[in-house]
DNA sequence: CGTAGGTTTGACTGATCTCAAGTTTGGTGG
DNA sequence: CCACCAAACTTGAGATCAGTCAAACCTACG
């Protein structure tokens, strides 16, 4: 289905594509970005706090994250992002990054002129469109984790959190929902929710003891769909996914 | 300075002159979009989660929040509006809400179509510029917010939520940031920072108690903004206000 | 096959919540 | 202008969810 042309930004046509009417000038508008390719492991951060920035990220294979520090050096994930993505589309028009973006696995990702997107925006209203349609589902979410965080107890974050993922996941071509990898550490997941590693260590366990879940390594099975969003308190509409 | 003339709008074009370049015609722009305007007393309900919604509304007097509901019915506010604040721009591009606006005081605000408002972001790039960087600073918002109730214990999540509200005020042009009064009730405050209302209260008595606020009722004085910033953990980038 | 990073388990602690009751405030109608 | 009422705020005591500290166990990779 997706990969037709467009060469690395297949990903991310097929993303766009998903949010709005795109013809096939705004296509090739897409495909002619200036970009250079690059590849990182683990742990490289791609972007700093507080750094001017003048490309925008595209993740091409891989995982990555979004975070922000307090002064007391407690991390906290804001977002978790996959093949397709953009990482940082605020930086279209803020020139300071406010918080990290980093992988999260072995990833390849585009990095594109400011400039450039600019003017793609500015002469494509497509373009634009979709990609605001995109940073505004970006906040969307975000919302939904001051929720998370904010409202609900330990168990329920952790599964809503596996929820948002795997529907992301699947919704972005990726994969099952039913039965994925993830991608993520737990020390990970506790950062996302605001736990103790070892607290989300104790919530899995229930989960899977509940039998809602199954886990080997990183390897989750999703058992119980119904169940699952029960306890998560999962209505996946803040995600905005099209009709 | 503000209040030049364009009318109900100004508090509206004084912010979006904050976010971008206008020339006069981008001003006209908006002082010509159609509207109409209401108001309302506190607690009255603009948009309802799930809602399919034709307008976008602009604060034009008064104080507002946007919150969303746990399945529980516990509530957690996303955000805090004043004067000038577009509410829900979102639905320039999302059809349905995600989420509740309310009014927390007696305010009047406008409505305007979608439809005009899309019109005039496609004809005026400097109108859409500056809208879609109003909503990414509100993205970065809840960036902080996720962080903050993440992360941070519940003296810091208060006194972080007092100094972006004294801030935010102090930017719109609505009075210094040292002395003011709180729009919100406790329990408002509460359902902000993930606490009980119980909490709140013991944690703006410490506060007050270690001498960096005085409060009388709802007016709150900042007497120490140093130390304030430092019990907050409060830097003020995140809002990106321009240099 | 050694090592570092990641995961799991146990015992104890503490920040914050819950429940309960009382006080103050602000608005409304007489 | 005062009396009343609901909403908002304050205070106390006990309960609990999740954090901290400590240690062991995997397991993937060099």
């Amino acid at each position: 289905m997706p990969d037709n042309d467009a060469g690395a930004f297949s990903a991310f046509i097929e993303k766009l594509k998903r949010l709005g009417p795109l013809d096939e000038a705004d296509v090739a508008g897409i495909s002619n970005l200036p970009s250079r390719i690059e590849m990182g492991r683990s742990g490289h951060l791609l972007v700093k706090e507080g750094q001017r920035v003048e490309f925008c990220c595209v993740l091409l294979r891989g995982y990555a994250c979004r975070s922000k520090m307090t002064r007391e050096g407690r991390r906290q994930i804001v977002s978790f992002h996959m093949a397709g993505d953009i990482l940082d589309l605020q930086h279209l028009f803020l020139a300071q990054a406010d918080h990290n973006v980093q992988l999260i696995t072995e990833a390849s990702y585009a990095w594109i002129p400011i400039k450039s997107l600019r003017a793609a925006v500015r002469n494509r209203p497509n373009i634009g469109e979709a990609l605001w349609r995109d940073s505004l589902i970006d906040a969307s979410i975000f919302r939904e984790w001051v929720l998370n965080v904010g409202q609900r107890d330990s168990k329920t974050r952790i599964a809503h959190m596996l929820c948002e993922f795997a529907i992301r996941r699947s919704a972005a071509g990726l994969g099952s929902p039913d039965h994925f990898e993830l991608p993520m550490t737990q020390e990970q997941i506790a950062d996302a929710t605001g736990m103790t590693t070892i607290h989300v260590n104790r919530m899995l366990s229930e989960l899977r003891e509940q039998g809602v879940i199954r886990r080997d390594k990183r390897i989750i099975e999703i058992v119980n769909w119904n169940q699952m969003r029960q306890i998560a308190d999962f209505d996946p509409a803040y995600l905005h996914q099209a009709a």
